[in-house]
DNA sequence: GTGGTCCAATGGTCCAACCAATTTCTGCAT
DNA sequence: ATGCAGAAATTGGTTGGACCATTGGACCAC
C-alpha cells in the first residue's frame, strides 16, 4: 500500500490563491522592481475576495521581502517574481553580540570571494564598465568626504554580485547586509570604519577586468580580512566601557 | 548636529510590537517547539489590539516558518525563538530548471569549502571523533546498499558544519538542502547520483583530522565539482526527452 | 470497543467603518 | 504666470463584529 497515493485534499487556500493570481498579474503586466502594484481595495474587488484576505497575502509577500508597503503611497514590487519561485526563510538565532557579527562575516567571506571569482570569469564587457563606474563614484566619495561611504561601497559590491551571473549571491549578502546595518551601524565605533579596506576595491576590479578569477578571489579575501580586523579592533575598544 | 540623536518616532508598528510581545511571552513561558501558543482572540484581548492585527503578525511568523497554524486546532510553535533573531528571507528566482539548481550549487560550493576549512582549524577532538563516526556510518551504508545514501551523507556534512564553530553554515545550507530535495530528488535521474563524490568524503575528513584547512577546502571543492558534473550529465540526458 | 452525533474552540474570511501617512490638487498671494 | 500653503483625495493600517470551516473531544447508541 503506497500511502503517497492519498495526498491531503486542498479545501481552503484563499490567500495562497491570491498570491498566485498576483504572480500572474505581475507577469502579465510585466511589472519591474520598483513599480507599484494595484491598491489593496482594487485587488480585493477584482479578485472577489475581502480586503483582509488581500492584506494577509501581501503581508506574506512583504515578510518574504518581495514587496514593500508604504502607507499613503502604495505597494511596490521589490524584486522580479516568477511563477516558480522558491522561498527560503532563514531564521538565524543569536544576534546582537560580537560573535554573531563575526559569524556573518565568515559567511560573507566565503560568498564574496566566490562571487568575485565567478565575476572575473563571466562578467560581460558591459558589466565591467558598470563596475568601473561604481568604483569611480566610490573613490570620489571617499576623497571628498575623507572616509568610506557605506552607500557607494555597497553599490560597488552589488555590481560585482550582479555580474557573477548568479542572483543568489546578491540576495543572500543583501539580506545579511540589511541585518548588519540594522544592528551594528550605530552601536559600534564606526568613525574610520573600513578605511583599511579601501585600496582593495580597486585591486579587485583590476583582477576582474584582467579575467583573473584567482586574483579576484584573493583580493576579496584580503578586503574582508581588513574589515574583520577593524571589527575586532572596534570590539576591543568597546570592551573597556560596557559589559552585556 | 547629529541626526542620529533624533530617531524617527514610533507612531505605527502595531504588528511589530505584537511580535515583540509574543517573543517575550514565548520566552517567559519557556515554550518549546511543538507547543501551542495562545488563541488569536486571547492575544488580541491581552495585547489590547484587534484580532486582525494579531493575525497580520502571526501571518508574518508563519511566512518565516516560525509557527504553524491549524484551523480548528490552534497555532503551534515550530522552532525555538529568541529575542535577537535574524530573519533572512531568500527568494530563489526560477525554480525547477537546471540553471537555478546550478546556482544553488555555486553557493554551496562557496560555503562548503569555507566550512571545511574552518572546521580543520577549529574542530575539537570530540568534533573530529563525531565526524569520523558519521563517516563510518555513511561508508557502511554506501557499501551495503551500493549507492549514496542521502540521509547519511547529509549527516556527515552536517557534522562538519557544526564543528566549524559557525551555526550559520548549517542553517543556510540546510535551507537550501530542503529546497534541493523538494524539487529535485525525484524528477532528475538519481540512480547512481553522487557515486563519484563518495571518495572525497574520506579525504575531507583526513584533512580535517590533520588540521589542514587548505587541503580540506580543496577536497570539498572537488566533491562539489563531482556533484555538479553529475547534475550536468543528468540534465543533458533529460534534455532529450522533454522541453519546458 | 465502534461508529455516529453534537458542540465548543479555533483559525479563515468577510464587511464596514475609521485612522494615519502620503500624494495630488486647489486657490490665494505675489 | 509662479510659488506655496492648505484642502482633498488616495492608500495602507487598525478596529470591531459577524459568520464560516475545520478540528477535537464528549457523549451516546449499538
Amino acid at each position: 500500500m503506497d500511502q503517497n497515493s492519498l495526498p491531503p485534499i486542498q479545501t481552503t487556500a484563499r490567500d495562497d490563491a491570491v498570491l498566485k493570481a498576483l504572480v500572474g498579474f505581475v507577469r502579465a503586466e510585466a511589472l519591474q522592481p520598483g513599480e507599484r502594484l494595484p491598491t489593496e481595495r482594487i485587488l480585493a474587488e477584482r479578485l472577489k475576495v475581502s480586503r483582509n484576505t488581500v492584506r494577509e497575502a501581501l503581508t506574506r509577500w512583504e515578510g518574504l521581502g518581495l514587496v514593500e508597503r508604504r502607507q499613503g503611497s502604495g505597494t511596490y514590487l521589490k524584486v522580479a517574481v516568477s511563477p516558480d519561485m522558491l522561498h527560503m526563510p532563514l531564521t538565524l538565532a543569536g544576534g546582537n553580540d560580537f560573535t554573531s557579527l563575526m559569524q556573518t562575516m565568515e559567511i560573507r567571506r566565503a560568498l564574496e570571494a566566490e562571487a568575485a571569482a565567478l565575476c572575473a570569469e563571466r562578467a560581460s564587457q558591459a558589466d565591467i564598465t558598470e563596475i568601473a563606474r561604481k568604483l569611480d563614484i566610490m573613490e570620489q566619495a571617499f576623497r571628498t568626504r575623507d572616509g568610506m561611504s557605506s552607500e557607494e561601497d555597497w553599490e560597488f559590491h552589488q555590481a560585482i554580485y550582479r555580474a557573477s551571473g548568479n542572483p543568489l549571491f546578491e540576495q543572500i549578502i543583501a539580506a545579511m547586509y540589511e541585518l548588519f546595518h540594522r544592528f551594528w551601524e550605530h552601536p559600534l565605533g564606526v568613525r574610520d570604519f573600513g578605511h583599511a579596506s579601501f585600496p582593495y576595491h580597486r585591486t579587485i576590479y583590476e583582477c576582474i577586468a584582467a579575467r583573473d578569477p584567482q586574483g579576484a578571489r584573493d583580493e576579496a579575501l584580503k578586503l574582508i580580512a581588513t574589515v574583520e580586523d577593524d571589527l575586532k579592533r572596534g570590539a576591543a575598544k568597546l570592551k573597556l566601557s560596557s559589559q552585556t
